[in-house]
DNA sequence: GCAATAAAAGATATTTATGTCTTTTATTTA
DNA sequence: TAAATAAAAGACATAAATATCTTTTATTGC
């Protein structure tokens, strides 16, 4: 897989906040994990990460929950790389400790403009347009 | 990260296996695995799994080991394919039952032209040609 | 202050991937 | 046929990812 389920939740989690939040709404784990089929207690836990990285906000108690200040300002590269790291982006694909522009495996050349491509598509891919696209019910979140 | 760990070995393998078929020599999991710095034992299971697949061949019994007869009928993608699967080429980056081509989710577009140039890649070279590299001392297996 | 709410945090459980060890089977050579 | 060799197969162990459950902390409204 490409990025791992932690990922994939905190993705379609971030998108669903920030759906809730541009309706001026904060949104609890139970909502969220039943919006986007994912189980509440994992669910939890990567929201924490998420909040811990700034990438959503949150507040405890009654009328509290989860939620997005500025959509605008937060790209599907950094959800990737709160949940998954860089790797993707960096690690040798046959595993090669030695692997280095300088030395590089029999892929590295080849895959290093596909693995810039991907880091671009994740760089131009904010929350807020993926909310909007969502609004537009062009796709679902499970 | 992109490909398992298996998968990782699996290439290393094949393409040290190829090396060794390369001078007629059949070699065991032994000198496999001190040669890509792999744990013995988990790289046999691995090429068991490779033989299945015909991918690499093996005798038993005295000067016996694993070959390739011909390594310029396997190609990198067949590997992959043989331990991993298809996933990395065809599974929803955000993980949505629902993603299709007629309800794409919102990096579906971005995203299927990279797998291609990936898949076109990996289906483009051979272990005839890594073993080839590999020969000119161009990288290491570790 | 008290009760209710909801996230944060911690402990535990399950599953999958990774790794190890032992036994079995096939082959070769003497 | 017996001994040695090496892969195949099976059982087991460990680590990491995924998932669940319980307790704690912060906040709100009464």
């Amino acid at each position: 897989m490409v990025l791992s389920k932690s990922c994939e939740y905190a993705i379609r989690a971030s998108i669903y906040i920030g759906f809730q939040s541009d309706k001026g709404e904060k949104v609890g784990v139970v909502e969220i994990s039943e919006a986007i089929e994912s189980p509440i207690h994992f669910t939890g836990k990567i929201l924490q990460t998420l909040s811990r990285m700034k990438i959503i906000s949150s507040s405890k108690g009654p009328n509290g929950g989860f939620f997005i200040s500025d959509a605008t300002a937060v790209y599907l590269i950094d959800i990737v790389r709160a949940l998954d790291g860089n790797e993707l982006f960096s690690a040798c694909v046959m595993g090669l400790k030695s692997c280095s522009d300088s030395k590089p495996c029999p892929m590295h050349n080849q895959v290093k403009p596909i693995r810039t491509q991907l880091l671009i598509e994740f760089s131009k891919k904010s929350v807020y347009e993926m909310v909007q696209e969502y609004k537009k019910d062009k796709y679902f979140l499970k």
